[in-house]
DNA sequence: TGTACTGTAATAAATAGAATTACAGAATGA
DNA sequence: TCATTCTGTAATTCTATTTATTACAGTACA
């Protein structure tokens, strides 16, 4: 996870939480990550895909949180950005006529679910209004 | 960490635990992992300045462990190499102007450093040879 | 003294990430 | 109704990162 996917969600959906009630547009939420809006507007339409926001396209338009922000766990976050593994282990392809190569993915697997689960148990126990209220 | 250091310097370890007392060159290692020899090598002398392995030069040189594999904890390896951070902030630069932006960096660090704590607590109880054993 | 290694720098190639361009379609309201 | 302001999405370009390759000096051995 080298890319900035989950820090652009939570900064979403930050946004949104203390707007409540209002639609941002993802021109103005770029505005604040500083990214391009063609970006914002793809993590919104995963994060709607994922219940967490709404939008409404059309003049006015925007975004705008689906459901309270304390009932939207960060580990909810985690996992609709989630794609690679944690600690990399992109393109590896060990020779499958050695004993370790053979089986290190596997055994590398094991590992990471372990460790992700570690991580998860942490970010299930904060909340995006927990997050949103430090600002 | 989207790069497949931590894989590498893992497979490399787990040989040389497997291999425990020999040298291994670094290309019969690349030819485990299926990479490039001076790829391993680098992550050899990484894992080196670390005190993890000795490595000789010169005819029928190699690798092989500085210490014993019980000693070896998986947290040694990861912060051996690991460089970002673990759910991804590179090249973010929020708008200052903006209350959220200004701060947000500030408050990604802290959740960050809290979840890498979880994490490394898993790490830290296993060793080398509880993963080497596993092949 | 030739051979088989490590160590490391420099460069090139491949991959991934992000920005940009483009445009169709939806909602609004003048 | 129709210009305007948005979203949604695809396609492309640009840039950064990662990995592979080439090159070669230095070391140890037999």
């Amino acid at each position: 996870m080298n890319n900035a996917r989950f820090p652009i969600s939570l900064h979403i959906l930050t946004l949104l939480a203390r707007e409540s009630g209002t639609l941002l547009s993802s021109d103005y939420i770029a505005g604040s990550i500083n990214i391009n809006p063609v970006l914002v507007r793809k993590e919104i339409s995963n994060l709607r895909n994922h219940g967490m926001i709404e939008s409404k396209e059309g003049k006015n338009g925007g975004a705008t949180l689906a459901k309270p922000a304390g009932t939207i766990l960060l580990s909810d976050i985690y996992h609709a950005v989630q794609q690679t593994s944690l600690l990399g282990n992109s393109r590896n392809h060990p020779n499958p006529d050695c004993a370790v190569g053979k089986q290190i993915n596997q055994h590398l697997d094991d590992l990471y679910k372990d460790i992700e689960g570690a991580l998860l148990r942490k970010l299930e126990h904060m909340t995006l209004a927990d997050f949103a209220n430090k600002f």
